[in-house]
DNA sequence: CGACGCGTTGAGTAGCCTCAACGACAGTGG
DNA sequence: CCACTGTCGTTGAGGCTACTCAACGCGTCG
């Protein structure tokens, strides 16, 4: 694994450590992190219908993207963390199709399509690497269709914990098995399909077992094993190999 | 809409819908469609953990692909039918992470990765056309978790066969609202997250109320707005725009 | 003809939901 | 500094939906 610069942008850490950036490479995909805007704690992003002109990077916190069910339950369809492209998937179509909400105070870049298309033009290491991670986050969707399709609300919610657990160690946000934890139990209830009822009863649960342990704002895998094992946890992210790509030099050493 | 030839390739027709296809493009699309693999109806034709070093385009049949739970229950992902590109998403992975089997009869063309690059090489509108394809079908992924997460039975059953519904329009392979059907109940079951029982009930509850009609391998959609309504259903094949790609000229035209 | 897969129906059960009450806590304003 | 307020998490009672288990009929295919 490439060692992270001081001071690197979530998405550069994470392209740091499938390939080795270039100073090209460096560049473009620091332009895609140029003027951050700041989003306050719990602010409507975007809402469904709106034209999907424009994508964003999170450069700094925690984002939902969600459905609105005609009874008013919600669907979280995905949490955003730093490094997350938004809206990549969104590009063919024309309007957002969901509401993006912030969890924290976010720091976020907005891309135009241009932006993207610079990049296709470019760079296909970095093309490679981008729809990658469009396919691995694929992937992590099919994972969660296997978790509401089949799995009881504790092994939802384990589910959930492990995937931002891997996620955050991607981004260096994880501090061994202990991370922020900016979600309500509402939240993680839309996310996983259940109800806060069920939610609480669930993390007491593992809590009392010593699976984890909660602190304000924080959460702590105490025995990620365990976890790991229950659900059948696959690692998404841990055997990427962005060498199909065209064009692309053998590009990875670790 | 472009007016689809005769005996072309259910792929070809599909680009044939976004695109106008030149020689060059048709040829290439062709390209993929060679030398059909014929496979029998219920047979596996991957097995989870096998190298994922090629794909498959889906000449004609349907296919499930699924995962086992440990205590023997199935998910299954994904319905392919004709025109659809498997293991598309697979590529930077090791190795396929879940089963696929022929629900019938089936024509396969397999791919290498090189194939692909040879699209990326040579046409961009080509290469916009199928990532824009897998995009749609990471929108529709989406919306399955909306319907795993949040909705009951009845709901799901009519979520799955609208879907199905628009799928097989884009491929001309439904003639009005009837569709040839060759999926169990138990398959269903597993498509949606419930048990054959339930999807038994709510079929018959439906076609009760006169809103499908059902006959030996044959569905008929008898009042498909009752059943958009009811789901809040969107057809994401409507409205795609595959002009985001660089490289692509206006190719659109109606 | 028998065997098997599939669909249907019924009875009983379990898991999650709904509704509700309550305590802890943070933010707000006096 | 302290009430006030609203959000969040917890816990309990009761209900409902979908599940389990089971039996049976039907059609298909050896």
């Amino acid at each position: 694994m490439v060692r992270t610069r001081r001071g690197e942008s979530p998405l550069a850490i994470l392209a740091g450590k499938y390939l080795n950036l270039n100073e090209d490479e460096r560049e473009l995909l620091g332009s895609l992190d140029n003027q951050p805007r700041r989003i306050a704690r719990n602010s409507e992003v975007v809402r469904e219908g709106r034209a999907a002109d424009n994508l964003f990077v999170v450069q700094s916190g925690w984002l939902l993207s969600y459905t609105i069910m005609p009874d008013g339950r919600r669907q979280v369809l995905q949490v955003h963390l730093p490094g997350d492209i938004i809206g990549f998937c969104d590009m063919p179509l024309p309007s957002f199709t969901y509401e993006l909400k912030s969890l924290t105070d976010c720091s976020l870049c907005m891309l135009t399509h241009g932006h993207i298309q610079d990049i296709f033009h470019k760079t296909p290491r970095l093309t490679g690497f981008l729809l990658s991670l469009m396919m691995v986050d694929q992937k992590t969707h099919t994972d969660r269709l296997r978790v509401l399709g089949r799995m009881n609300a504790r092994d939802r919610v384990i589910h959930f914990l492990l995937s931002t657990l891997v996620r955050l160690r991607m981004i260096d946000q994880a501090e061994g098995n202990i991370f922020d934890f900016p979600m309500t139990q509402f939240d993680l209830a839309d996310a996983v399909g259940l109800t806060n009822v069920s939610v609480s009863n669930a993390l007491s649960s593992l809590q009392e077992q010593g699976a984890l342990k909660r602190s304000t704002g924080k959460m702590q895998i105490l025995d990620e094993a365990y976890m790991r094992e229950a659900v059948s946890f696959i690692n998404r992210f841990e055997s990427i190999d962005i060498s199909w790509f065209p064009y692309l030099p053998p590009a990875k050493d670790k």
